[in-house]
DNA sequence: TTTTTATATATTATCGATAATTTGTTGTCA
DNA sequence: TGACAACAAATTATCGATAATATATAAAAA
């Protein structure tokens, strides 16, 4: 075995992780499919460790539930949870909006490009292209917030595969949803921070309908 | 060994998982302080495998760093990181006294006696009971807002051992830290959402006067 | 029939050992 | 001296096997 002596720079465990967290966000693997560690394993030519090890990463995420001596199942959101998460998202984002207009404003162009091309997914009704983007809009509210702690939780939100479930969920229309923007981002392109925020919430709130009934 | 065979009811994971987060938490093992796996199975008598669990789980809560095939080490937060773990949990309470301000009033007398109890310690100069007394204040405002995820977000921040931190290195003087908590608790008995929003913010800021320079 | 008990099966949890990797040290050469 | 290779030491990463546990199944008892 000559050439086949490959040099390894990604652990096993990280490149089982990212393999079942593709399988996870593409669906592939659905809410309260099991993950049997040895399966795996066998499946990826590796021991049991590495598996267990990425299973209980995903288990931290927040991706994979566990019982004990029992094994992981990928974890299924109730629509409270979805609901709650929904709900912290808001709140980062009024708190960027109010504390970090100044730099919102300076990159208002960056909003109207998305918005743009949010326009466009609605056309063809893509709803998979339209959480995508939908998720890039709200993301750079908190990225223009400078605050990397910030942006870890609310990257750890998991939004964007909730945001499809939801949609698909509760029947939500697009075509209004995406109505809420402009005046979210007029009002960041006027540094209008008590605006913008008053507009952010009535786009939450149009969504939060929706739930009603569910919860 | 007849009666030696007890029940084991919890994973050696999870035990060897609360000792460790123990030691942090009591300052025994010191930000910078490597732990290296084999070193503590000893210790505990078991394997390998169960300390390397603890020690991933510990790394997922944000209490250990570790870098491959080199070790794990106990997490040095940078001024930076403190500084905005704190104001998330601002976005976070600013937001729950907005949407939950009836559940607040309701709760008034609670906040009433938190604040008699922190008074106590700020006689006696005891920085780690005020610690202490001082979470369970700006907890119990998240804690009203009955959102379970906004809850866990919060307490993910490990504010506690932070508040510590920060008023010991940046010598917060807790008498005056004080004085900022009993107009909050007047506008939440008066049910004055914008009044207790404006009041929080003058606390915060007043706390993040003692970061200038360390930024 | 229903409840309980025993047994079998599936799966994780833990172990002890080995392989792989990083880091530190020492010696060689320009 | 300073860069660089060769080696040694420390530690994690992975392995394959076994022990412990929970769940499902079937048998027995009420």
């Amino acid at each position: 075995m000559p050439s086949d002596k490959k040099i390894r720079r990604v652990s096993f465990t990280d490149q089982i992780l990212n393999i079942l967290l593709e399988r996870i966000l593409a669906g592939e693997l659905k809410p309260g499919d099991r993950i049997k560690e040895l399966q795996v394993a066998n499946e990826m030519e590796t021991s049991q460790a590495p598996v267990r090890e990425a299973i209980r990463a995903l288990e931290a995420m927040g991706y994979v539930e566990h019982k004990p001596h029992t094994g992981a199942s990928v974890k299924a959101f109730s629509t409270k949870e979805m609901y709650e998460a929904f709900r912290v998202r808001e709140a980062l984002e009024l708190f960027s909006i109010e504390t970090g207009m100044e730099t919102l404003t300076k990159n208002v162009e960056k909003f109207k490009l998305i918005q743009s091309r949010l326009e466009n997914t609605v056309k063809n009704n893509d709803i998979k292209e339209y959480s995508k983007i939908d998720h890039e809009f709200h993301r750079l509210i908190i990225s223009l917030c400078e605050n990397e702690t910030m942006m870890k939780i609310w990257d750890s939100l998991q939004i964007q595969s909730r945001v499809e479930r939801a949609i698909r969920g509760f029947t939500i229309p697009i075509a209004k949803m995406i109505k809420y923007h402009p005046p979210i981002i007029e009002a960041i392109a006027n540094g209008n921070a008590n605006g913008a925020r008053a507009k952010l919430e009535e786009h939450y709130n149009f969504a939060f309908q929706h739930f009603n009934g569910y919860l």
